[in-house]
RNA sequence: GGGCCUAUAGUAUAGCUUGGAUAGUACGCGUGGCUUCGGACCAUGAGACGGGGGUUCAAAUCCUCCUAGGCCCGCCA
């Protein structure tokens, strides 16, 4: 039962024309939906309030309403209750996981380009927003139907390996790269940035060693191969741990054989020009142009970028390709999704979605001076402190380390994506290990609360109970709640927000709360009272579960 | 100098796409609630739309200027 599409069929039966936009009132008390009537003034040359008083006369009585009033100039309507949360709560009951979903996305193929670490540097907290964002976007749109291509573009060629390999030649350790050899390497490539801001002859050095391993030089190769394989062991165990997998790790050395048919293909196509021994596309407007290949004939990160757009074109045969990759390279996407136009890629399928700046409070990340957190330390002192949590709480909770991992990466999961994505963030242990109010844990709660109840029960859920007695205010606005779920994951892909699914769970998660405190579940008054709202209740623990699952967090049953 | 983004209580933020009723939430602060299903909870109070113009019956929301902050602007990614 769609009541707003019903609705809108009865207001056109009254010679209202054009789109009928209908609200929801502010306040619950006022009515389901309202219809305001001020851009109705003009055309009946009467007053919004005479017009609301007047259509709700034409109107009169209908089935499907309980009734329609006019406060001022809204006209407001009554759903029939019981209809409603009958046709909500059977719709979750029968559709269980999938409720919510809607297959908009059948027969379609989105590529996702997220996460990208770089080969070298471990990985950071800073990798956190392209890691939660691009992973529940492709959560959803699985959800939705699509087929979905993870793509982990590895940052694994580029000057930052000549960076490394120079600096391995000049004091490499073979036994402490070894014994630790992320550390190891961070060490070496922090060493190398001081030592090339006072000597700026390094950073040549540096492309010079770039250049030897483009060109296939045996030991380059070598070592890059070896440093590579070490950090991509640990990469995959972070992502492990995480419960994170993708489809692919071909990162930017897979398409370095790939990069010549490109360079054919701007010269063929004469968009390229050479430019103090450099290949660049110029673009049109004021902005600057896209370098392809570096004077020494080494190539860019723009070069490589479209060879990754030809090779997911050819083999996916994407409807959608986006890149989650933070704000600082808008223009560089820009420029490449430009080019990609240029040699005849429909590049409307190409989209770039950024996020803000992860901060510390004194400023800036910078690997390159340290200033770096890593995203394991996080993870270990959020579990950490879970853990505690759970000691003093729930001393008897079976699995007792698993917990903690889901609860300790749900806090800071949920504390990312909580909030739009285009706003910086500045980090602070306090936000991520926070654990009350707005967190994720405090949705995991109210799963958990909810799990808790049903198990008390000793019951199972009766799937026919009688709903009609369902009356009571907290009841009404939890199942309207329920009922907006499909909608909010739908509108995540507008935008790519998964931080609108987030407010939502929080949203869903308080009414639940109020319910639970208002209405007793296991010993309600009578008999169908309780049916009605136990079955309310895994209704409700349905939708946050699969809530939290589209956001990469786990629903634990107890915590 | 040019471009992109951001600005909402003490703090962190939702709402801006598609203008509409009393700007939602959390932390912190004040008050209250466990003889009842989990207090990682609930109820309640005080507290906010950067500034100026404009459009409109109506602006946090649209336009414009200004201010502040962040990011980017040919051989890093």
């Amino acid at each position: 039962m769609d009541f707003r599409e019903k609705i809108g069929e009865l207001l056109k039966k009254q010679g209202i024309q054009g789109d009928i936009v209908l609200e929801v009132p502010p306040q619950p008390e006022l009515g389901d939906f309202a219809f305001p009537c001020f851009p109705l003034a003009k055309q009946f040359k009467k007053a919004p309030n005479a017009i609301a008083a007047d259509l709700v006369l034409k109107i009169g009585k209908v089935d499907f309403l309980e009734k329609v009033v006019a406060t001022g100039p809204y006209v407001n309507f009554f759903v029939d209750k019981p209809k409603r949360t009958e046709a909500v709560l059977r719709d979750i009951t029968k559709r269980k996981d999938t409720f919510g979903s809607h297959p908009i996305g059948k027969g379609k193929t989105i590529v996702i380009d997220y996460s990208q670490p770089n080969v070298g540097k471990p990985l950071g907290i800073h990798h956190l927003g392209s890691t939660v964002i691009g992973h529940s976007l492709a959560n959803i749109h699985k959800f939705l139907g699509y087929n979905v291509v993870g793509v982990n573009y590895i940052g694994d060629w580029g000057t930052q390996f000549g960076v490394l390999l120079s600096a391995y030649a000049k004091w490499g350790d073979e036994k402490k790269l070894q014994a630790d050899p992320v550390n190891y390497l961070l060490s070496l490539y922090v060493k190398y940035s001081a030592e090339e801001e006072k000597d700026p002859a390094l950073h040549e050095e540096a492309k010079a060693w770039f250049k030897r391993l483009e060109d296939g030089d045996p030991h380059a190769t070598k070592l890059w191969t070896m440093f590579r394989d070490y950090n991509l062991s640990t990469f995959k165990r972070v992502y492990k741990r995480l419960e994170i997998e993708f489809d692919s790790f071909n990162g930017e050395a897979f398409v370095r054989d790939k990069m010549g048919p490109i360079i054919d293909d701007v010269k063929k196509k004469g968009i390229s020009e050479e430019d103090q021994g450099m290949l660049i596309v110029r673009m049109e407007g004021d902005l600057p142009p896209c370098i392809l290949r570096k004077s020494d004939e080494a190539s860019t990160y723009a070069l490589r970028d479209l060879a990754a757009i030809k090779y997911r074109f050819d083999t996916y045969k994407p409807d959608k390709v986006l890149y989650v990759v933070a704000q600082q390279q808008t223009l560089h996407f820009i420029q490449v999704f430009a080019v990609a136009k240029k040699l005849g890629f429909d590049n409307d399928k190409l989209e770039h979605i950024s996020f803000g700046m992860m901060r510390l409070p004194d400023g800036k990340m910078s690997t390159r001076k340290g200033k770096i957190i890593f995203m394991e330390d996080v993870l270990d002192r959020a579990v950490e402190d879970v853990a505690k949590i759970i000691q003093d709480k729930n001393p008897e909770l079976k699995d007792k380390a698993r917990v903690a991992e889901q609860v300790g990466i749900g806090a800071v999961f949920f504390a990312y994506l909580m909030n739009d994505r285009i706003k910086d963030f500045e980090f602070s242990w306090d936000r991520m290990l926070d654990f009350e109010g707005d967190t994720g844990p405090y949705v995991q709660y109210t799963h958990a609360r909810a799990c808790s109840v049903l198990r008390k029960a000793k019951e199972e859920v009766s799937v026919d109970a009688n709903l009609s007695v369902l009356n009571a205010k907290s009841e009404y606005e939890l199942v309207t709640m329920l009922e907006r779920f499909p909608d909010i994951v739908a509108s995540v892909l507008h935008d790519y927000k998964p931080h609108i699914l987030s407010q939502y769970l929080l949203r869903l998660s308080h009414q639940f709360n109020e319910f639970y405190h208002d209405c007793p579940i296991i010993t309600a008054e009578n008999d169908e009272l309780r049916k009605a709202r136990l079955l309310l209740c895994d209704c409700a623990r349905q939708a946050l579960q699969n809530g939290l699952g589209l956001l990469g967090i786990a629903s634990p049953q107890e915590m």
